[in-house]
DNA sequence: ATATATTTTTAGACTAACCTAAATTTTATC
DNA sequence: GATAAAATTTAGGTTAGTCTAAAAATATAT
């Protein structure tokens, strides 16, 4: 088991990895990230080196092993699954959450994180429309993701989540049949208001407003 | 602000002191309660003095003061809001949380607890039966229940509570049907070993040994 | 390529919380 | 009231995580 900041440290290298390619995370910004000095960051990544959690090599920076992305990739879907929770449930505001999220999502309990998930309804992101990784930790990149609205007229696509999970949205999407996992081609952009018109795969169509295609998320599938 | 560790020596000391009147908390006693040496105990204890949580006299033992008591009911109304929680929204057993609201007890911010309090509709017990203090910190008295080895033969009562809360014993209370709400008569008391022989509404009748029915609350019906 | 600046690591210390073992105080017993 | 037993405290040490200051390695600039 791994402490409270054994898991703040990999999260912080985790979101450093993210950020700068495939470059491992140096000593000094992994010290700004968790506001602490660069000889305790030395210290603390010998230690998680030794727990196989990072690669380390002296002066190289540190990059995360499987292991050691799989626990970070634990805390932040725990981090984002207690934001939905205390926005949808709590009504707390998406900009007040963070540091409560942030002690939330050291809570061990994997029976606990899955039986929140499911009542919040399995959401894909989280109220920042940051994607929520898996019980497995697949975790949606963000790059390889787009707004409905980014896409061009002709380009196909697969819906993969909503930024906006409010109960209402939902509702309205399910009421149009736009679902997860729906697949779509933007048959037509009006210019006008920027609205949408889409193809499902059975060849029906409907029109979106701008709205909608904003607060809702595609992978671009290419042909 | 305290601790993880002070709040549960705080804690420790409360629940000592409900026990056993208002006599001060043992050092002995208090290094049970936390699986801890007794010199640990002594070592806290001076520091919780310092904080002017607890007053302490060398060799004399420890209370709270109003200072302590105070963080100490705010831990025990969060511990059980989550436990209705876990209960009641995501359907754990009552005899699965408590190590989980062991977690959750420890998360500072007074806006979360204000609005769980809220979205579980004010609850004024938890699922053990145990009275969840409100927001001020006044606690419901336990003076109006009794354990059921205090009824006597032919009296009435309804379960409202436990005293051992281990998951071991919920799970045998559970697999003799006397649950949170159960009504029962004291068919038969054995001088023996005070074994107690209960009926309950439908006709059905189970023998419980003294250890049992000392550590379940119940709520006498007069009728 | 050498000197300088920056980054990183090491060395040595600190605090919180814990421990064991020994010393002290209180309590119980005769 | 003396003495044995039990409870409690003290003394000294450990580990996790942190720090400052100095040393070592790497990167940058001329």
């Amino acid at each position: 088991m791994n402490s409270y900041t054994e898991e703040n440290y990999l999260k912080a290298i985790y979101s450093l990895a993210q950020k700068s390619e495939n470059k491992g995370a140096s000593t000094n910004a992994i010290a700004t990230a968790l506001a602490t000095k660069a000889s305790s960051v030395t210290d603390m990544v010998k230690k998680l080196a030794e727990k196989k959690l990072v690669n380390y090599k002296k002066y190289q920076g540190v990059t995360l092993t499987e292991k050691g992305k799989s626990v970070a990739v634990n805390i932040i879907r725990k981090h984002r699954l207690w934001e939905v929770f205390l926005v949808d449930k709590l009504n707390f505001k998406w900009d007040e959450v963070h540091d409560i999220a942030e002690q939330l999502e050291h809570i061990k309990s994997p029976e606990l994180t899955q039986r929140l998930d499911q009542f919040l309804d399995f959401p894909k992101f989280d109220p920042h429309g940051d994607p929520i990784p898996d019980a497995e930790g697949n975790i949606l990149n963000h790059a390889e993701m787009n707004l409905l609205s980014e896409l061009k007229q002709g380009e196909k696509g697969v819906v993969v989540g909503v930024k906006d999970s409010s109960s209402g949205f939902l509702q309205h999407l399910e009421n149009q049949n736009l679902m997860l996992g729906t697949k779509l081609i933007v048959a037509q952009i009006f210019e006008y208001d920027q609205s949408m018109n889409i193809e499902f795969a059975d060849g029906n169509h409907i029109t979106i407003s701008q709205q909608v295609s904003h607060n809702v998320c595609v992978k671009k599938e290419i042909d």
